[in-house]
DNA sequence: AGTGCCATGTAAGGAGTTACATGATTCG
DNA sequence: CGAATCATGTAACTCCTTACATGGCACT
């Protein structure tokens, strides 16, 4: 919900028109996850059905503006004050235990080679961060490396109770 | 493609059906992101789509057991291979930089609430994953939180459609 | 008999992404 | 004129998630 409350955001602040809210995101948070404008325009549709924001009269030059609803105002409210809940599956993680615990698979080159990753050197608070995680990666990746993975095979005893719903037919 | 790829790395050790890759799945991740049963199957059938399994005749017990093919062997690899890239805009990063330009918006606050949050600790390697983004995140914080924020206002003058003018250098 | 796990699915919907179509305008 | 930008939108797709339906089997 990262692009839809981030136009919100943009919209507390005042009326704007799509292409205009692509301008804007682009301008605050830089160039590493630059906004698709297509995106913008079915991000305000949703936004719109769920009566966060409702769509005003063409101005002067025929822009399609858009502005808040209080309703969008409390949703911005909420999302500011809300902390960010790391809940989502995070690939590097999955991928590297995964791997440890799979027979044949050689744990220690997949770390290897997420290691030789080399982050690219951004300016401003975006491009601090992104070296921020980084290097949390890599000093994870080097405690991971010292510890013994634990291949262990598939399951091979049945389970002992219930059957499958369905024989051939 | 997370759960897609870590799927297909399971079967890579043997032929298994759909309940039991997510058995397998949990037990070697933990329970941090357990993966939902529906979606196994959803997946399975996408992956069949695109020719990296093969649903098996049922076993004895009537499972239907999918096997990896060779084209699901070499994307394995491949996975394994290539190192993550951190390409998805981190929900984050960007709400406290958007709300560090914003005007009407406390970064401070929002900076604080996001402090305030306390990573719950879990035994296993994600949990130390866990525990070292949060510490960057920590860390990410305290940079931002002590240099100044900048809000400024949506572009008050209004570009003229078609192409801009020049901006002389 | 009832609860709970085993097991396989389907339906519906979420956010997000890219590609494409369509114009108007302005500058070289 | 032609290219680039401004501007709005649609279509088709991705993965992911949740809820639901269906049934068999085991243990109490």
């Amino acid at each position: 919900m990262t692009v839809r409350h981030s136009l919100l955001a943009i919209l507390s602040v005042g009326d704007a028109y799509g292409y205009q809210l692509r301008q804007e995101f682009n301008r605050r948070t830089g160039s590493v996850w630059p906004l698709n404008v297509g995106q913008v325009y079915t991000t305000l549709d949703r936004l719109e059905r769920d009566g966060l924001v409702s769509q005003q009269e063409a101005d002067s030059e025929g822009h399609v503006r858009y502005a808040i609803t209080p309703a969008g105002r409390a949703e911005v409210e909420e999302w500011f004050a809300t902390p960010v809940q790391r809940t989502e599956r995070d690939e590097l993680a999955i991928k590297v235990t995964l791997a440890r615990s799979l027979p044949g698979v050689d744990a220690a080159a997949v770390i290897a080679a997420q290691r030789a990753q080399q982050p690219s050197i951004e300016p401003g608070p975006i491009g601090v961060w992104l070296a921020a995680v980084a290097e949390a990666e890599r000093r994870w990746l080097d405690v991971v490396a010292a510890s013994a993975a634990h291949p262990v095979g598939l399951a091979d005893e049945a389970p002992r109770r219930g059957r499958p719903a369905r024989t051939q037919p």
